[in-house]
DNA sequence: ATTTAGTCTATATATTTGATAGGTTTTGTA
DNA sequence: TACAAAACCTATCAAATATATAGACTAAAT
């Protein structure tokens, strides 16, 4: 299952791809539209910034807002930066892979087989799938 | 991804399937196959027994063996008994489901569309491959 | 009777997740 | 230029979950 954290990114990127045309937009204003904690929320959004997704405002009138366009932020990789692997298994892990301990020889697992299936069916749709298609569900 | 505790009982499951024809097998023997801590893999076996995939016995010449036929068991099962839900969100689970706190309407959500894709990948496979797919892929 | 090996329940330890606290910095504006 | 607003940052805490361990109990073989 996806964290929270994870979840609350999502709905918040959508929120702000929605509302772009408001400029910076207020953590408050995010955090109390899903009933978030604000301190929780400031936390992700600050994470998302640093990750090059958000940029953001000081001060009054401030906020944060979308930088890249929607299109280009693949559910893939929010869900990857919040979360880490998506594979069921470390050893079929694309980007955070590790060996199982358990395993005696990889090559010939047969659990292997199956999650790199798996994953590979999840990343067709999750890499696919942008914020704009999110987005454009929900309209 | 899987928990060790699911990873295990695969494993597990996979040992017994493999080998049948000895009769009860000690928890013992499969622990020092996998390396896995007995008493952890003790609880697991136990789980399993308990959901009618193995048989024990007690005593000398005691030990585990599989009840079920290795292609009756799905490893969808396996997974959801000990680590819940397959489902990315809780909304989309079919086996485990909640409604997502956040969540202002489940019926135009973006990500519920998205996540139930998924989710019916993920299932097309998971509940496809059995144990038998899985001793087979290995011999 | 003794040994073997699973059964059961409880507890301990570690890790991760979700949430909070409080001071710091930047910016608009009165 | 002082003040207020709002993001930034770091640390910590609490709760939940995952992993592992302990030890007494029961059943079976010999």
């Amino acid at each position: 299952m996806l964290s929270k954290k994870t979840k609350y990114a999502l709905h918040a990127l959508t929120y702000l791809s929605k509302h772009k045309e408001k400029g910076a937009i207020l953590i408050q204003e995010i955090s109390q539209e899903y009933g978030i904690s604000h301190k929780f929320l400031e936390n992700i959004l600050l994470e998302l910034k640093k990750a090059g997704f958000l940029g953001s405002k000081k001060g009054k009138g401030g906020g944060y807002y979308l930088i890249k366009e929607a299109k280009d932020v693949p559910l893939s990789t929010v869900i990857r930066m919040l979360d880490g692997p998506i594979a069921l298994l470390p050893c079929v892990s694309l980007n955070y892979y590790e060996p199982c301990e358990e395993c005696h020889d990889q090559a010939t697992c047969g659990l292997n087989k199956v999650m790199a299936q798996v994953r590979d069916e999840t990343l067709k749709i999750l890499s696919m799938k942008s914020l704009q298609d999110i987005v454009q569900e929900e309209w």
